[in-house]
Parts: structure tokens; C-alpha cells; sequence
DNA sequence: GCAAGGTC
């Protein structure tokens, strides 16, 4: 007996395949370019089989309108409503998938689907149902639920073998038919009715300008609108604050009013009038506090896209393309997880060790972090999210470069690495509090103690302050200035992507693979503008 | 010329 075997992607096929064979099945080229086909012997429910192990690359097909609807003129927008829709395999690489699958089907009395755990993946399964049951009927169909990615968890799946859930794959069908009616009828109503209404000319590409809508897309653009109405509606506003400045030769620091801030510029005055008066300042007290700065958990997808945006002044869609290629030439690790901890006991040594030669200018840290003497080693603290599938974002060996871009990302990728295996950074505030005719002001001071993690960080700096002048409890001292100074409100800041990031995950606006792809939309439509 | 989801 001859089972097929199909994965959602050809790294789980590989992976599974490994497992189950115990390292020992044979690997082939298909006719479908990135989905290998794997082989292997195997006891499966007390019988003698051959595995065969192939899989798609994501969704097989595609849910697209009748050929009478297709034109934009062919029907009212309206029609979509009603036009009938079925799901059919795009044109390309797909087609390729397809075949691969159908020549497998044929030679094969079992089926068994192993796809993702979740909504998509049980809508996919149905999709390789329906391809190869097209050349096969007779197949024996079933469905693998692993959780990860280990030994313990496949092997268990594939001795309870069950049905796949077909409610589930129909919620996403539902999913799939809402989205394309409702887009396509907006997206055609909104570009036909207002195409000629405006010069669209600066947006317009290919020389024309698409107006489209959709459900990731208008709220994606309602948050930047949001945030762009704050700043149109705030209105400047003075307020007046006292500052006091503390000299004596080179040691200066500054105090902060209590009250920090008055709208009303008599009272401001008056209150500033009342230090110039007795403005001999009086040390109330002298408070000192250890301070963390926590070193980073490690790094998922969508931290990483915002981390890269903020720090890298790179594009999410950008960072994902980099990032896959990293992945696809051996540098990287997968680039899509959600987990954001690693387990027990994953070989971190190892993967430190990959980035401690080759002179690049992190290697010597990474030395560091090896020596057990230099006590700076400490287990990634977990970020709370387990995908079970994939470890977090992490380099696997040394990028020589080529790419300025990739460069820069995987610095950054091996930087924060190395960050979140380090100890936290410590630090001693001190705070000087000092009373001048009845009102308080404060100094605050701070002195990086072991800076650790910063180190390699660079993207992240603390303090920056020059420590305080020493003052005591009970001392008495001139300030060199008692100023009344006046301020102005400022309005909100422009959304950064990394804001916009965040607020789409926040909303749940799409998903960890297609958060990017949403906010590339915006500006590629001409929607949002971005700046440096 | 249209959506959003999956992945190399």
C-alpha cells in the first residue's frame, strides 16, 4: 500500500519526513519547482506501507467570478452579488502543484492531510481533496493533527488518524466569498464613479487610478485617517512652566517642576515671583533606586517587523522579502513565527557560537557571551506565544553580505539575538528633590551600572544623562537660574508603521503573514504617503 | 484593473 502524504509546505513535508523515518527516506524533485517528494518505509497501523510525503504551497486554489462577470463593464457592480463564483487553480506555479499532486493521487490507495492546525490549513486540505480525488475517488482519506514539530507529536498523530473537520474549512470558504464580492463590487463602484470626478493623475499607474476597497485595507487606512484628524483637530495651546537650573563649574544639572505645568500665565507668574523672592534652594531629600532595563524576548515575526521598521527605517513588506531570502539561502531561521520564546532545549550555545567568528563587529561579544567567566549568558526570557511549530526568528550561520539591505537586516536579527541571550542592564537613579519658596522641584539622574545587553543593542540607549552632582540632604545652594518658561501643546505625532503595525494587531487587521502586504497596499494605491 | 489568505 502506497499513502500520500501532504503538507501545507515543503518544510514540513522535509520535517515530517525526517521524523517518521528516522532520518533515512529519500528526497526527489517533483515537476512543481519548491515541493520535493520524500519516501520511506513504514509501520502504519500494524501494516507495511510506502510513505510518500509531498505538499502545496499554501492555498491550492483560488475562488474567482463566472467568465460573464470578469469585464469591469460586463455587469453593475452590484451583480457580484449574485454572479456565481467557484474555485478553480490560478494560472502559474499552482498548475505545476496540481500535477505534481494528480501523478502522486494515482499510484496512492491513501490520503492523509497533514496541513497547518488551524482554519486555512483545514480549508487547503479540502482543496487537495478535491484535486485528487479527481484522478483517484477511491482514495482512503485522513487527517494528521500535530501541534509541533517533534518527534512525540507527529508520531501520535499519525496513530490517531482522523477525519478532516469540514465546518471549519467551510467558515473560510464563507470568508473567502464575502471578501472577493464585497471587493471587487467596492473596488469597481468606487473606481467607475469617481475615476474621472478628480485628477488622479499623481496616484495613477499604468495611467490609470484604482480605488480599491477592502475589508484589511479601509480599516488599515481608517487608522491613518484617525490619526491624521487628531493632528487637523488640536489646537495649540501656551502653557508656562518654572525651570531651575543648578552650576557650579562644570557640574550643572537641571530640576523639574512639581506642578510641571500651568495653563494660566498669572498663576504661573505669581508662583515664579514667589521663588525669585526666597530663591535659596533647600536639598528635602536625596532618594536613590536601583533601576532594569530588561534585554528583549526573542524575536517573532511581527516584532521584528516592528523593531525593523523603527530602527531600520525599513519597510514591513521589505524586512519580510530580505528576511525570506535569509531563510531560503540558510542564514536564517524561519521568518514566519509567532513564538517569541525558545524551548529548553534548543542549542543556543551553538547558534551564539555560528556568529563568534568572522570578524564581524559583533563577534567579539558573542565571545563574551560564551565565556561562562564573564557571567553574561542568561536563558532568553519567554515572550509568551507559542506557535508549536517554530522557534523564534534566529540566525543560523554567518552572512557574508552582498545585499546592504540584508546586511543590515540580519545584523539587526543577530544583534537582537544575541541581546535577548544576555543578562538585563542595571542601573542607580538618583533623584535630588529640592523646595524653593514652597515649591518643589526634582533631579533626576542616572548612572548605567553594567550595561550587558546594551552592548550588542545598539538600537536602544538608556540614560544618556550625565550623572548628578552630589547634593545632600538638608543642604542649602544659589541656583544659577529661576526662569518662567513659556511652552506650546503639540499636536499628536504622524503615525509610524511600527504604530500602525501594532494598531492592526491590536484590531486584528489581517494577519502576522499579511500585515505588510495591507500597508504596502496603502501607499502603492496612493492612499497614505510615507516619509522618512 | 477587483479581496484576503496561504507559501517559495
Amino acid at each position: 500500500m502506497r499513502v500520500l502524504n501532504v503538507a501545507e509546505k515543503n518544510k514540513v513535508a522535509a520535517q515530517v519526513s525526517q521524523l517518521l523515518s528516522g532520518g533515512r527516506c529519500r528526497q526527489t524533485n517533483s515537476c512543481a519547482t519548491y515541493c520535493k517528494i520524500y519516501e520511506f518505509p513504514f509501520q502504519l497501523q500494524g501494516q507495511q506501507v510506502e510513505m510518500v510525503f509531498t505538499s502545496v504551497a499554501g492555498h491550492l486554489l483560488e475562488l474567482e467570478f463566472e467568465p460573464r462577470v470578469k469585464g469591469w463593464h460586463s455587469c453593475a457592480p452590484r451583480d457580484l452579488y449574485d454572479a456565481s463564483v467557484h474555485k478553480g487553480v490560478p494560472k502559474g506555479e499552482n498548475e505545476k502543484i496540481r500535477r505534481n499532486l494528480q501523478q502522486l493521487a494515482r499510484t496512492c490507495q491513501w490520503l492523509v492531510l497533514w496541513l497547518d492546525c488551524d482554519r486555512e490549513g483545514e480549508n487547503i486540505a479540502f482543496e487537495v481533496i478535491q484535486v485528487c480525488t479527481e484522478v483517484n475517488p477511491r482514495l482512503t482519506i485522513r487527517r494528521a493533527r500535530f501541534s509541533a514539530l517533534i518527534y512525540a507529536d507527529v508520531a501520535r498523530a499519525i496513530n490517531n488518524l482522523a477525519l478532516p473537520n469540514e465546518h471549519e474549512a467551510k467558515a473560510v470558504d464563507a470568508r473567502q466569498e464575502i471578501d472577493l464580492r464585497i471587493g471587487a463590487s467596492f473596488t469597481r463602484l468606487q473606481t467607475l464613479l469617481l475615476q474621472n470626478k478628480f485628477d488622479w493623475s499623481e496616484y495613477a499607474q499604468d495611467g490609470r487610478v484604482m480605488l480599491s476597497y477592502g475589508p484589511c485595507q479601509f480599516p488599515t487606512l481608517g487608522l491613518i485617517v484617525q490619526r491624521a484628524w487628531e493632528i487637523q483637530a488640536h489646537i495649540p495651546e501656551n502653557f508656562w512652566y518654572i525651570q531651575v537650573l543648578y552650576r557650579d563649574g562644570p557640574k550643572a544639572c537641571e530640576f523639574q517642576w512639581h506642578r510641571k505645568r500651568l495653563y494660566d500665565q498669572a498663576v504661573a507668574a505669581m508662583l515664579h515671583e514667589l521663588c525669585i523672592a526666597a530663591p535659596l534652594a533647600t536639598v528635602t531629600a536625596v532618594e536613590g533606586a536601583r533601576k532594569t532595563r530588561w534585554a528583549p524576548v526573542p524575536l517573532s515575526t511581527l516584532e521584528m517587523q516592528k523593531r525593523g521598521s523603527q530602527y531600520l527605517r525599513m519597510p514591513g513588506e521589505r524586512i519580510m522579502r530580505h528576511a525570506e531570502e535569509l531563510y531560503q539561502q540558510g542564514f536564517l531561521s524561519y521568518p514566519r513565527t509567532e513564538t517569541d520564546q525558545f524551548d529548553q532545549n534548543y542549542d543556543l550555545r551553538g547558534m551564539i557560537e555560528a556568529q563568534a567568528g568572522g570578524g564581524a563587529p559583533w563577534s567579539a561579544y558573542a565571545q563574551r557571551l560564551l565565556a561562562p567567566e564573564s557571567q553574561l549568558f542568561r536563558w532568553p526570557k519567554p515572550g509568551g506565544h507559542d506557535d508549536k511549530a517554530h522557534p523564534p526568528i534566529h540566525p543560523l550561520k554567518h552572512y557574508p553580505g552582498g545585499d546592504r539591505e540584508k546586511e543590515a537586516l540580519f545584523e539587526f536579527i543577530v544583534r537582537h539575538f544575541l541581546a535577548c541571550c544576555s543578562k538585563d542592564a542595571e542601573g542607580q537613579e538618583t533623584r535630588v528633590i529640592i523646595d524653593i519658596g514652597g515649591e518643589g522641584f526634582t533631579a533626576t539622574g542616572l548612572m548605567v551600572t553594567e550595561r550587558n545587553f546594551l552592548e550588542v543593542y545598539r538600537y536602544q540607549s538608556w540614560g544618556g544623562q550625565d550623572s548628578l552632582p552630589v547634593f545632600q540632604q538638608g543642604q542649602t545652594f544659589m541656583p544659577a537660574a529661576i526662569d518662567l518658561k513659556q511652552g506650546t501643546t503639540q499636536p499628536p505625532p504622524r503615525l509610524t508603521e511600527r504604530d500602525l503595525i501594532a494598531k492592526m494587531e491590536e484590531y486584528g487587521i489581517g494577519t502576522d503573514a499579511t500585515v505588510a502586504d495591507h500597508i504596502q497596499k496603502q501607499l502603492e494605491r496612493g492612499y497614505a504617503i510615507k516619509d522618512e
